[in-house]
DNA sequence: CTTCGTCCTTGATGTATGTCAATCGCCAAA
DNA sequence: TTTGGCGATTGACATACATCAAGGACGAAG
């Protein structure tokens, strides 16, 4: 578990920068991939891009929810934490992902990047009266949604079900498809996230994280290269120690 | 953990109703209650009202996701199976409550009845038309399905990072104060699930949780009525424990 | 180059929860 | 009334994972 102080008053904004939407080289990963050109110029205006160093806060829990986000480069996790500091991360944003929607006024949950991260920045308020003005924007929305509430539900059967290494190996895995969604190389896969992040991910401690990563590595299933790159030996062995077979 | 056979060729729907929804005495706790009149008219016409036994299957992972439903009375579960039988169950519905949405064309869990139930069942392809013409029950549905985003994320929380005795605390206020927001009594509060299902639920077996429910008895936080009935004797103590102080 | 700090790994030990098993209470069928 | 079955409780024991502790790798600062 994870004791850490934030980031908020430690670290700076490096810099809010102005670019066109045109050569935004993820576009076809997010939702702007839905717009009009006319829509586009419209959403444009209501767009900051901004630019964060790792391990910073982009919002806190209950802070008051006035911004909507799309992660363009790097990584984010999304967390929540008890009182006594045990830590959950309910999710890794990565290129192309969405972050911010709330149900009440503010945030449920913290943001913080993993790595240095760029991301678009929209006011919620106007980019409301657009989803009032073009309600497809909305329908893409909700698609979203229950994306993430599929995904949410795995999670959930991992957490209250799966033991230690049908975890790691679940995660992995799913670390790879994902990079492979985005168009990124899925084997080695890229774990930019300490261990302390994949242990408040799956429920785990450190500890148990490394100690099974060996595990895994002394069945032959997986080949760390470094503590941040893992090689993919017999990625249907994993598949099959993820499901607990 | 559960093995249990399912239940999809053991009983039989008990009846198509229809009926008014004019007369619909839960109106007010469900997406329904932002119809105008001619909505309404229109929203019925793709509605119609199935009874279930306890214990009957809804729909299974996996099939076509050709309807929604919105419970009208009884309570639902929802759940995912791993190979090996071991089950997760991501959330119980209760009165008012919306269960059908689907990221691809096939459900993501199971959903079956608790007790005997009864649900409006719409169909997919002809409330999406409506969806189309009227964008605000689109908006409407994404904010019920961000709420059940922030309360998977708080799930996430429980599952990976609190203890059995939390797990429990948390479970039984919860479920008080679903019982008060549906204008019930939330206590004594009613819990009408089995043991089993309560475990698969926290990710706990089914003698964690009866221990778990006897230390709260000794510790004087609640006093079990019956299997199904339990009494908060001390709900801000209860709440304490909850969040781990 | 050396030192320090951070992250990761590994080992020894502890414990919360799971597993296996017996008993009890209750309800329904005989 | 008896019997059988199912769910809940409780006890004895096992174990997966956490905790506590030490050492190693690596990069940054001096």
């Amino acid at each position: 578990m994870e004791h850490l102080g934030t980031h908020r008053h430690g670290d700076r904004i490096l810099g809010g920068v102005r670019r066109s939407c045109g050569e935004c080289e993820i576009r076809d990963l997010t939702f702007c991939s839905v717009l009009t050109a006319e829509e586009m110029e419209r959403v444009r205006a209501c767009r900051t891009e901004v630019r964060f160093a790792a391990h910073h806060t982009i919002f806190h829990e209950d802070d008051e929810a006035d911004h909507l986000f799309n992660v363009t480069s790097g990584v984010v996790k999304l967390y929540k934490l008890l009182g006594d500091g045990r830590r959950q991360i309910t999710g890794f944003l990565f290129a192309g992902e969405f972050l911010g929607l709330a149900a009440n006024r503010t945030y449920a949950y913290t943001a913080e990047t993993v790595t240095e991260a760029k991301l678009c920045r929209f006011s919620r308020r106007r980019l409301e009266k657009l989803f009032d003005e073009w309600p497809h924007l909305e329908k893409h929305l909700l698609g979203i949604a229950s994306s993430e509430l599929i995904a949410a539900q795995d999670q959930m059967v991992l957490l209250g079900r799966k033991t230690a290494q049908e975890k790691m190996a679940s995660f992995i895995l799913r670390m790879s498809e994902r990079a492979e969604a985005r168009g990124q190389d899925g084997n080695p896969v890229d774990l930019p996230m300490s261990r302390a992040d994949i242990g408040d991910y799956l429920g785990l401690t450190i500890e148990t994280v490394s100690r099974t990563l060996t595990q895994l590595r002394n069945k032959g299933v997986i080949s760390p290269m470094d503590s941040g790159h893992i090689l993919l030996s017999k990625p249907d062995d994993l598949d099959d120690l993820a499901e607990g077979f």
